[in-house]
DNA sequence: AACGTATTTGAATCTCGCTTCAACTAGCAC
DNA sequence: GTGCTAGTTGAAGCGAGATTCAAATACGTT
């Protein structure tokens, strides 16, 4: 990326090299595969050579592990920021199912997360990703659902966790739609699907248009 | 599986051999992941060599996208028979929802069915197929939910396609998470989950518990 | 500026899966 | 039974990717 001439490859601290190979194999796996990715091709897109991957990584599976386990962390992070000042309840609401679906069918972010679906099935370590990150949406909904509720915002339909897992479940189906790429479900349907869910479950118009 | 010595591989019809090798290449799928399967694994599995399996299909994706395509075929028609002698919209709707979901963590059938979801995403042919059988089964959400509305036992809180594409997303989104072990989302709960936004969206109780 | 070390390369080696194909054989037609 | 054909094997050759490692080198330290 920044490199001068791109022929000498400059050295980097074990730390920062680290970083660029958990970039680089998050690259990899999104064009061939969570599995079927090859060292070679993490070595090319790092622009390194297969030696200096190992030399990191002895175990590539690591490697592997520690990139979806970034790549979940960043998109957990960014949803967070993304809702982090508002405090309004419904447009909190809002913004949240917002952020949990791709951008588009080439979201690379979401688009690793898909990769996992199936791997988690033959996979502890990736399952228990998956789980970990789906329950700390829920509770994070959950938070949101809660409040809106004390402030007389909300009158949930249900209690709180079970409107919450519906809201996440929901945000996950649509994100494989989406990038599916769905003729007629793009981000903004999905969005108005999910909330015409959460109109019913909290009792809040949900008014998206002025907001975001 | 059914052979008598293992010694002498019997001789089979093209079409039957076909059928074979598409079961055999669904369980290897299971077993190694859609992309990550080799020739070798789908011989082994179906009791042939690697040659054999090459004289039935030249180019090994062929074979892959035929065992998806069949399996999701098998899964559509098995929910379709389970819930054809139904009249009672209610008991139907409530039947059809637990024929979405996996029986455990290791059904078969939705497990392949999730190996697709990453995959969607880079291929044409996948995506195409997993959006067609979304698109089928919110078919026939809808027809349960229009014919409740018609009989008066279903009050529809939102138009038949939103929720009939809601109820599929539910059912999507649960099986990824019975089939990662989720430790508190089994079957059971996944219906139950699923059969809370039901009630809301077609103001029905919806008693699950004497039918089945 | 010279040293020392951590990082990277490149080539050699090894393994494994794919591909090809001549030879073999089971089962069908006659 | 004889012959024919389609289905299958097994071995050989090929190629790609993983792995190893000695040599090279960039960079921080002194």
């Amino acid at each position: 990326m920044t490199q001068r001439e791109s022929r000498p490859t400059q050295r980097k601290s074990k730390a920062d090299r680290r970083l660029d190979l958990i970039d680089a194999a998050h690259r990899a796996m999104i064009q061939h595969g969570a599995e079927g990715v090859h060292l070679n091709q993490i070595a090319e897109e790092a622009g390194l050579t297969s030696g200096a991957v190992l030399y990191h990584y002895p175990d590539l599976r690591d490697l592997l592990i520690e990139a979806h386990h970034a790549g979940m962390e960043r998109f957990y992070e960014r949803r967070m920021k993304k809702i982090g000042g508002i405090s309004d309840p419904a447009e909190k609401l809002i913004v949240t199912i917002r952020s949990g679906l791709p951008d588009g069918p080439d979201d690379t972010g979401v688009r690793l997360l898909c990769e996992l679906g199936g791997a988690a099935g033959r996979n502890r370590v990736y399952a228990t990703l998956l789980t970990t990150l789906f329950d700390r949406q829920v509770s994070m909904y959950q938070t949101i659902l809660e409040t809106g509720a004390a402030h007389g915002v909300f009158t949930l339909a249900q209690d709180s966790e079970t409107i919450a897992r519906n809201l996440v479940a929901l945000e996950d189906a649509y994100g494989y739609r989406i990038v599916a790429r769905h003729h007629s479900i793009d981000p903004d349907k999905a969005v108005e699907l999910i909330l015409d869910y959460a109109r019913l479950a909290t009792g809040n118009p949900l008014r998206p248009a002025d907001r975001r």
